[in-house]
DNA sequence: TCCGTATATCGAAGCGCTTCGAAATCACCA
DNA sequence: TGGTGATTTCGAAGCGCTTCGATATACGGA
């Protein structure tokens, strides 16, 4: 493997000659920059990257803390993995990979100078990895909003705004009755914040136009999806339009709705919230607000990088909704 | 931060000494070892990666090559990595995540020294990696079996074994007309060695009981399914026991079977490979080959830590498959 | 008592890079 | 022609750790 001292001599230079011509960090003189150049292409030579995480004091990693405890969404995690990945290359860095187990695993990286920087998925209201992280002595981003956000970096999608988009397309399509059927109880319990600001958006849109919403917990499963819809009917049988913040569920709550004679669109207007890729696997497609994982993994590593250069406040950023139409929402009848 | 430097003055020995009771590579005696573990202890002290990278030629990074391109089961995918994570962890490595798009990455971190192994996953018949994997000069452990495996190391499901088994326990119930729902045509023209392998098995355990196989490609979606059960019934209805290999066609097929008036298990009997976690979200769950993703991620990590103790001729190890039965299999009527 | 052997610890070199200050070179003008 | 400042390159120190050979100490046997 060579070094940078083959490629000195290699070019007729010095060493650090060649450390200034890679690092650009001061002028080189045309001539001998392209002789270093030819000598890099043509030794094929890369950097050690712990020499230069040992000399530089940057590692030009970043760790990023992926959920991987079950009845999670895979399908939109690996959106904003891959996002962050993509990202971090487009910034040079790599992408060194954490697991939500064992938080002393960011404490870990970062002593070890691992990682320049974290990025933290899944972040919940009272997050018990929210100490580490505000006392961590690089730039953290979360993605996700925890109850206070102070001093912290996060960024998401804009919940509420995409509750009050998916309600304001059925109101706008002549719905007066409007439901939600959004995450599990347990999610609200643990007060998720994306499951409250989504529930909030969906409300106070509603009540703009003077309507209130019939709100239903479900559980993240198909069966969970049919129950949801099964006690929905009985209990309010004049709702025409349905909010569906329960990626799991909704296969259920289409064919539900399909047996009991309410199919979509035609007795049941529906707008769902999920990850992209989900929504034309249905029986019956449906008008989706998708979760734009992977623009949101690059905003977090962006905000990351900049953090790198200069500390900066904290800031939270909330990506807008947007809704792409599937045919599923129809005036009602 | 603190240094080993500042270990070794609390301590009052020298550098190397607490470098040995690090590593224990030379016996220290019992009193110095717990000064020295004391030190540790109070200046929270970590190793320097990079420092550590640079000395000793390890890094203690497992670079780990995931499919992020559109159409990947998701699930599956997930359950390696967390497998693979946790492994790792426990050999004291982390993991650096690498996408697909790119082949130099794998000779990238290798150059740079940033990784000691490489583990590669969704590796097909004719890889395009197969050569850079081959030259490497560090372990690199593929997930998934190519056409020609020489020199490498390779982990995966049986799936022969796989499709044997779901056909004998189709066979065993007393089914005598089976059919294989399996890949897509796209996946079996690209020789896909997963593909080939199942549908290999299920040919030859009916073959032995003297049947033959009805075999369907399918598109890997929900209404893929539904063509896929529409066509076979309208061919040969007498079937009376089905093997899905399509993981996202399964709900489609289950659905369709329904429709068609073979609800499952009474009208047909089925038994599906795939992820965990599937089974039970579908309208009637389905006997299911569960492909241990965390397993075989493991595995994979062992076969890398052993070939960086000592390099090992080329392997491939399969894993057994095992059926958890959701009363999906009768019967025939 | 002295030597050989085993055990425990030390010291220094070196891993490959970055970075700072200084030296060398050059152009230009007085 | 010498001096000045700007431009380009060099040299050496140092980042924090590992590891090899050497030293120091202890112990048993002759």
């Amino acid at each position: 493997m060579a070094t940078i001292g083959d490629v000195a001599r290699a070019a007729g230079v010095s060493l650090s000659t060649v450390s200034y011509v890679i690092s650009g960090k001061r002028p080189i003189s045309q001539p001998t920059r392209e002789r270093v150049e030819r000598a890099i292409r043509e030794l094929a030579f890369h950097p050690h990257a712990g020499a230069q995480a040992l000399a530089s004091a940057r590692s030009n990693v970043i760790a990023l803390m992926v959920p991987f405890r079950p009845g999670i969404n895979v399908a939109i995690i690996m959106e904003f993995v891959a996002g962050v990945v993509t990202a971090a290359r487009a910034f040079d860095h790599d992408v060194l990979l954490l697991t939500q187990e064992d938080i002393q695993e960011i404490d870990r990286v970062a002593a070890r100078s691992l990682a320049d920087a974290v990025i933290v998925m899944d972040v919940e209201s009272e997050d018990p990895r929210l100490p580490s992280l505000r006392a961590l002595d690089r730039p953290a981003v979360l993605i996700g909003v925890p109850e206070d956000t102070s001093g912290l970096a996060c960024v998401d999608l804009d919940f509420a705004a995409a509750g009050r988009l998916a309600t304001r397309t059925l109101i706008d399509a002549g719905h007066r009755r409007v439901a939600l059927i959004g995450a599990s109880r347990e999610r609200f319990e643990r007060r998720a914040n994306y499951a409250v600001r989504m529930r909030d958006g969906v409300v106070e849109q509603a009540a703009r136009s003077g309507l209130e919403v019939h709100v239903l917990p479900c559980e993240p499963t198909y069966a969970g999806g049919v129950d949801a819809v099964d006690q929905l009917l009985a209990e309010d049988p004049g709702v025409t339009g349905l909010v569906v913040h329960n990626e799991a569920a909704l296969a259920g709550v289409v064919d539900a709705l399909d047996r009991a004679g309410r199919p979509v669109p035609a007795g049941m207007s529906v707008v769902a919230i999920n990850a992209a890729n989900i929504a034309e696997g249905l029986r019956h497609p449906v008008d989706s607000i998708t979760v734009p994982g992977h623009d949101i993994g690059g905003i977090a590593v962006q905000m990351a990088m900049a953090r790198l250069q200069q500390d900066s406040p904290g800031e939270t950023r909330l990506v807008a909704p947007t809704l792409t139409p599937h045919g599923s929402v129809a005036p009602p009848r």
